[in-house]
RNA sequence: GGAUGAUUAGCUCAGUUGGCUAGAGCGCUUCUCUUACAAAGAAGAUGUCACUGGUUCGAGUCCAGUAUCAUCCACCA
């Protein structure tokens, strides 16, 4: 027999089972032995950030697609699960920058580009193991043979080609247009980059110069200086006649040509129903230059002032500028109005700068155009077909309508951006010197390779980061095999399209919108099957969890305390699809108690039936006939068991099968088949119990698959493999060995009862009492054959008597359950004297405690009323005092409320 | 403004296609070191399932409306 410790000690032996497992290499599917045609099952990691540090919603995601992963690996699948890393361009770049100028006060532009990039690579070294080593911390079964980082050579590969591919299909374009532009990172963002944060903002109501007929609103007058239309509204009686003429006007000394046009989306209530526009500096306003053709004037720069030609404004911040106008209007007396109001401000997603809207050259993909290689279909049709047809389909599905909802009304995609950091765009231009310094481009290539040549220069802008992790589901699996064609061979042709894209339901649009385009567009397949989407872990406030807050709580700090198999646990139950969780650090502590629990059960188990061998199939093959009641009981109640677990899985159920089978291992099995089998040894209990216990680890592993390897590997009597390849179990064996249901519950019931009594007696503990049963013919003989178990499960009946009728006996305790008289004669068991001094004392403590809500009570009209009276009057009988006490509580409540 | 979700025990949350007396964990009360586990065991208390109607033999579950909260999208001159 092995001396195992009493308490579950994660901490020695997570990092030892890890690395049994790797050094196994059954993480990699290519090293399990399975026939040809077993079926695959992939799933890529969603890549974190370099910058990362393992948080909770990580070990949430990994728990459970490890838990898919796992569970999908005993069931005979070719199971391959992804890791990698994402290089996140904007984030990373920021977190180098506010280094560099935190440790060395440069910019990257004191750097210039290669010098900066190196730094970007030095840092990148060192984080990007972080996050990896970490996430190996949580038992994740990732094939590290297969690891892949978004910015590494095979992606760059994959990303170039891709480039090149959608510019010949003709679906990316370069174009102007306005964009949202950071001035601090110096880098446009997509439109699900911004933020907004409502605020309150002056707005001015003004005339143009002394000679214009109206005046106009605007909460930023800094940008009229680029403004080349005032719009109206065609119904606007007040307007009506202007439509159409054009104003010279001096506005605070910079001349404007204003033409007055019309448009119906003017609203008239609001401001003075006259909208003033600068297409270079508004979404609404380009849309409406466009239409009118009209002159665009760019005010603002890319730094963030107003640019050259706009006498002394140029040079001066935005915010500096609109001072100046609003202090020039006041001079000239034409600001008529100044009001505060509630609007939003657009903020970058990443460092909080207020955008900028901005007209630039960018490169786009396009949403919209139909293209040969997709049956004359554009990239949205096709991502919106895949989603109607259910080809792919969503966990929940309610985010099904949200995909569309966003598809429907999606733009073109810019995919250039203004960092360092990425991707680097493959076009190339030549360039035409102008007047010696002007340039302006000749020519554009864009190819895989800079062309030959002399004068090519490669476009200086990056790719945005969804542009490469879009490809994830295909770039990691070694697309493109090569650049002459997009034929299917190895990794891409055996684990594409995945099975599962498990991910946040804040990336849903970001990410998983892109994955389907550019998947569709590359192999004309889709990228997965599925996509499950979580929710986000909150604090146990409910407040977002961030690293800037601090009010965080470190996973590994968690697992390092509990282990981490109680922390994935606790991400797996009381977790469902799509919903945000609530963590708190007792709720981890909870589930290391049942690992612990857990732990003991094999301890007790492996202790008292080390000798008891498994059944062989020879042993299975034939009924065994010698089962008890409660053997019956418990192995239908598993047979019910492993289907209800394999249904929750399926249907991704996973905190129900996680809280099913808890309630199985500790309510059914330890708390009750365990103690009977102290007192019922019959001889094929030793082996049920470890038949039960070993399928059970089989079925916990993918949920805690440190804890159960670890008691598999200490199972004496099991051969040397890893429980990790283990197969699911199957009903059959115990369908084949046991015969028929049991009732046990009625046995239950009469123990639950002869306890009752016991406490509520309270007769003392191991105080041997004597137990008449009343109750008709056929459950008596039911009884007569569990009295060993009737008399021992900490009952302590002497003498049980089984009688068909009989009168109530006198003196004694009564229950009634389940159409038995249960009878328990009192006389000489409670010491009465002492019983008299522990209720004396427990009344001491209850007018303490009495005194206290007293004191709690005053000021309070119930107090002048009653409590006094009903506390300490009632004294002399405890049991109404509590109830008593029970009423001031719940008053007590009801005033906080 | 549009959409989605939430509202169940003191707290955090489960609850499948409507079905018996609505569950778990933590907390609370009482008892117990009893052949593994005090990180345990046993017993117990606590619910107007947000509200108002409707459908049904039957509603926490389905439908309509209301309230509060949250999130996303759009607008923001």
């Amino acid at each position: 027999m092995k001396d195992l410790p009493k308490i579950y000690n994660p901490q020695e032996i997570e990092d030892k089972i890890y690395k049994k497992w790797e050094k196994s290499g059954y993480f990699n599917p290519d090293n399990l032995e399975l026939p040809e045609d077993a079926k695959t099952y992939t799933i890529v990691l969603p890549p974190p950030n370099i910058t990362d540090k393992l948080h909770l919603g990580h070990v949430s995601m990994l728990a459970i697609e490890d838990l898919l992963i796992r569970y999908h690996r005993m069931k005979g699948f070719r199971t391959l699960w992804i890791p990698g890393t994402d290089h996140a361009a904007i984030a990373t770049q920021n977190v180098v920058e506010k280094k560099l100028l935190r440790e060395k006060g440069l910019t990257r532009h004191d750097l210039g580009r290669e010098k900066f990039l190196e730094e970007v690579q030095k840092f990148l070294e060192k984080t990007q193991k972080t996050i990896l080593r970490q996430i190996k911390k949580t038992g994740a079964s990732l094939d590290w043979s297969r690891e892949a980082f978004t910015l590494d050579q095979q992606r760059e590969k994959a990303v170039r080609k891709m480039f090149v591919d959608m510019y010949e299909a003709g679906i990316i374009y370069r174009g102007e247009r306005i964009v949202n532009w950071c001035p601090r990172c110096h880098s446009t963002l997509a439109d699900d980059e911004i933020e907004y944060k409502k605020q309150k903002a002056e707005f001015y109501t003004f005339k143009y110069s002394g000679d214009f007929p109206f005046a106009i609103s605007t909460t930023r007058p800094e940008t009229k200086l680029g403004d080349t239309a005032v719009a109206v509204n065609p119904k606007d009686k007040r307007y009506k006649k202007y439509i159409g003429r054009t104003f010279e006007v001096d506005f605070c000394g910079v001349k404007l040509k204003l033409k007055i046009i019309a448009d119906k989306n003017v609203d008239m209530d609001l401001g003075t129903g006259a909208l003033g526009i600068t297409p270079a500096h508004s979404m609404v306003d380009w849309q409406m230059a466009e239409k009118n053709n009209l002159d665009i004037v760019k005010v603002i720069g890319e730094d963030g002032k107003i640019r050259a030609g706009f006498k002394n404004y140029s040079g001066k911040t935005a915010a500096k500028a609109r001072g100046m106008v609003i202090k020039e209007l006041k001079k000239q007396d034409l600001l008529e109005k100044e009001e505060e109001i509630e609007n939003n401000l657009s903020l970058c997603y990443r460092c909080n700068t207020p955008i900028e809207p901005l007209p630039s050259k960018q490169w786009f993909v396009s949403v919209d155009k139909k293209m040969k290689r997709l049956g004359n279909k554009s990239l949205k049709e096709k991502a919106i077909e895949a989603i109607e047809k259910e080809r792919i389909k969503f966990v929940p599905e309610r985010f099904k309508k949200r995909y569309l909802d966003w598809m429907e009304n999606l733009r073109d995609w810019c995919v250039s951006r203004q960092i360092w950091f990425g991707h680097r765009i493959p076009a190339y231009y030549k360039l035409k010197t102008k007047s010696g310094k002007l340039k302006a481009v000749e020519k554009i290539y864009v190819g895989l390779e800079k062309p030959a040549g002399e004068g090519w220069i490669q476009d200086p802008d990056t790719l945005d980061t969804w542009f490469s992790s879009g490809m994830w589901t295909f770039s990691t699996l070694g697309w493109p095999q090569n650049f002459k064609d997009n034929k299917k061979s190895g990794d891409l042709k055996k684990f594409h399209p995945t099975q599962v894209l498990e991910t946040g339901y804040e990336i849903l649009t970001l990410w998983v919108s892109r994955m389907v385009m550019m998947s569709l567009f590359a192999l004309n397949e889709i990228p997965f099957e599925k996509v499950y989407l979580h929710g986000m872990v909150l604090d146990e406030h409910g407040k977002k969890m961030s690293k800037s807050k601090g009010n965080g709580i470190d996973p590994l700090d968690m697992i390092k305390k509990f282990g981490a198999d109680s922390v994935r646990l606790a991400m797996l139950i009381g977790n469902t699809p799509g919903n945000d969780m609530k963590i708190s650090e007792e709720k981890i502590e909870s589930f290391r108690n049942f690992t612990n629990k857990l732990w003991n059960i094999n301890r007790y188990i492996d202790q008292h039936y080390f000798k008891h061998a498994f059944p062989d199939k020879k042993d299975i093959s034939r009924k065994i006939t010698e089962n008890t009641k409660a053997d019956k009981w418990i192995i239908n109640k598993f047979i019910e068991l492993i289907k209800s677990t394999e249904k929750d899985i399926k249907e991704h159920r996973f905190s129900q099968a996680g809280e099913r089978l808890k309630d199985f291992t500790w309510n059914d099995f330890a708390d009750w088949y365990l103690e009977i089998s102290k007192f019922e040894t019959t001889t094929n209990k030793g082996m049920f119990l470890r038949m039960i216990l070993n399928d059970l680890m089989r079925m916990w592993h993918p949920f805690i698959p440190f804890v159960t390897e670890s008691i598999w590997e200490g199972r004496q009597g099991n051969k040397q493999e890893l429980l990790m390849i283990e197969k699911w179990p199957t009903i059959n064996t115990y369908e084949n060995i046991i015969d028929g249901k049991e009732n046990f519950d009625l046995i239950k019931e009469i123990i639950i009862a002869i306890r009752n009594i016991r406490t509520k007696n309270k007769i003392p503990a191991g105080k041997k009492i004597k137990v008449i049963v009343q109750t008709d013919k056929e459950t008596a003989t039911s009884i007569k054959e569990n009295e060993i178990l009737i008399k021992n499960l900490r009952t302590h009946v002497e003498k049980l008597e089984i009688a068909e009728s009989g009168k109530k006996p006198k003196n004694s305790a009564h229950q009634f359950v389940a159409g038995i008289n249960i009878y328990v004669p009192l006389t000489g068991l409670i010491d009465i004297e002492k019983e008299k001094a522990k209720n004396k004392k427990e009344l001491e403590n209850l007018k303490k405690y009495a005194n206290g809500l007293e004191r709690k009570l005053k000021n309070k009209s119930f107090l002048e009323k009653a409590p006094k009276e009903i506390v300490l009057q009632e004294k002399e009988n405890l049991k109404k005092a509590k109830v008593k006490i029970r009423e001031i509580e719940k008053y007590l409540e009801s005033l906080k409320k």
